[in-house]
DNA sequence: CCTCCTGATTGCGAAATCCGCAGCCTCTGG
DNA sequence: CCAGAGGCTGCGGATTTCGCAATCAGGAGG
């Protein structure tokens, strides 16, 4: 995951702006020029300008816009094992009710990452990040299935990261 | 996911340098780094130097060793379903033999974003980005199916991304 | 205790980049 | 035909990035 949403903050989703569809129609340029940054999120406007063939003002325009209107953000991404974070885990669940609203409780908790709504088997997928291995039992007993809501889990610890982009555009 | 480790290029978590541990220790200057590009990745290095203490040289040379040495990458990150992909599904698979081999094949798919090798009822989690229904059967059914070693795959197709942060050090 | 080395940090100018703004153009809607 | 809005370009001035030489700190040896 990870790739998806950009979450406005270190919140949710805000409002559910596109969701739905892709919201506001990018065009070919935007599309490049994410593409751009994708590869490098510093590269400097006027070296995207000219592989895009467009101003630097343009383009840095044209990046402000995507920022402020949230469908992109550039960030640094590590691998949190490199930082300290010791167990990794993507905990499937099932729910009773109301899913978006075990969503947002789920959102709302700092050690989770990632939450998404799913169909099939499970109704919520959820990346929690751990310093240790009380830490993420605590997370996923304690704090995850005590949710209203919750019926049950299902965790997948992470045993290895082989793989993880950021450049769908590029094929 | 996807908040995991830092994929050298296009490609594989190469080495496995320090999917153990942490690999290189990195101690707390570097790691408030980090945070400080993980709030922003285009943030002046003077900046950051000023918030952890340092020259904006000596910023400058960590931050380029800290990617050089993939602990961190500085990108564009976007909601797929707003930049033209509208059918996103995390697949868990069962694999009989070698997992590492079937991990490696599916790195190999520009379709798959993140791949991780996991304990627990799946062998692997894999997050798949497609433009449509018939691209998403395609991958899981034809592509991923067919990968020597898959015992059977489950997939969870996602409604909707709730949230999704690089923000973990801030807490 | 002194010296040699290595690695990290700092302090600069010079070059490149970012930023705000005014002017243009195009498209839309009275 | 005339606003008005949106998007682009050009252009200085302020900032930031870059490359480098000098300085510092921390061992390893002698």
């Amino acid at each position: 995951m990870h790739s998806g949403a950009v979450a406005s903050r270190s919140a949710d989703q805000k409002d559910s702006r596109e969701s739905r569809n892709g919201g506001t129609q990018l065009d070919a340029v935007s599309l490049a020029i994410i593409e751009q940054l994708q590869e490098d999120g510093r590269r400097p406007y006027a070296a995207i300008g000219k592989a895009v063939g467009l101003s630097e003002a343009a383009v840095r325009q044209r990046v402000q816009k995507l920022l402020d209107q949230g469908v992109m953000q550039i960030v640094a991404v590590t691998d949190p094992l490199t930082v300290g974070f010791r167990r990794q885990a993507m905990v499937g669940v099932h729910v009773e009710g109301d899913v978006e609203s075990v969503a947002d409780a789920l959102t709302a908790m700092s050690e989770c990452e990632y939450v998404v709504m799913t169909a099939g088997s499970f109704d919520l997928m959820v990346e929690v990040v751990c310093e240790d291995d009380d830490h993420l039992l605590e997370v996923i007993n304690r704090r995850i299935r005590a949710v209203p809501g919750v019926r049950s889990t299902e965790s997948f610890v992470y045993l290895k990261l082989k793989k993880q982009t950021y450049m769908w555009g590029t094929r």
